[in-house]
DNA sequence: CAGTATCCTCCAAGATACTG
DNA sequence: CAGTATCTTGGAGGATACTG
């Protein structure tokens, strides 16, 4: 969606940038739960809230509530209300969250995938910091 | 790098799962500052410390410092201390961090895309939220 | 079921100063 | 140049209790 306004008065759209509003994206994206979330709603079917707690194992009421809102004022989901008792609420990426959501679960899968690989070059480190001192500070 | 010990004892890598460790990743790469350290490195070509600090608009010398540091430590980059005066060191992209740089280049990269729906969206959002009431709770 | 309301803790991240 | 050391703080995130 194109509105008039531009963003690139300050010196144009680049995340390396202090003020390039993209940083605020990126800062959503960080969030603790933000990733699986979108990961857990990336096939594009709706999800309802304590279906989507029961997956995001550990999550607090309180933390996906506010992921959710944030992601949906951002656009990238949508939030349906059913007016049943008991109340039905679903959750569904909007074609510019499916966007990310796929590149996202990109990530998730890479780690899967490399995981052991990660955890051992950790060990390693560790195991040399202990002896090994480091050139140059410290 | 397959080494011997099981990490799917617990009952498989999963990122959804509470004690998976890649979820450890995920919280790395949600670092303030990791994203663009990645996207920074990511064609491979050796960066100095400073260099990295001016293109990371914003960035402190301690997050910086912290966040290579991290970024070592998983495997992600090398570093490479040239005993020189003034010290030279180089910071460069593995070959498993190089897969994740492309990934999140991508990320970026969709960000500064899709930058204008987004803010859109939430100036939309924050339009509603005055007056509109939210219905089930609130 | 799908939230809201409070209270509380802890640490990521910033600011500043110093150094081999 | 490439760091380390120290102090400080906002707010992300957790725990718990309550509700239409």
């Amino acid at each position: 969606m194109d509105t008039g306004f531009d963003l690139r008065k300050y010196g144009g759209v680049d995340v390396f940038l202090r003020d390039c509003p993209t940083r605020t994206v990126l800062e959503l994206i960080a969030g603790k739960w933000t990733m699986l979330v979108l990961v857990a709603l990336e096939d594009g079917r709706p999800v309802r809230f304590n279906a989507l707690r029961r997956r995001l194992d550990g999550i607090t009421q309180k933390m996906l509530t506010r992921t959710l809102r944030a992601l949906e004022r951002d656009g990238l989901l949508t939030r349906a209300v059913y007016p049943t008792v008991p109340p039905r609420v679903e959750y569904r990426l909007t074609a510019l969250g499916m966007g990310v959501g796929r590149l996202i679960a990109g990530i998730t899968a890479w780690s899967e995938e490399h995981i052991d690989a990660i955890v051992a070059a950790r060990a390693r480190f560790d195991e040399r910091a202990a002896d090994e001192p480091r050139p140059v500070g410290d």
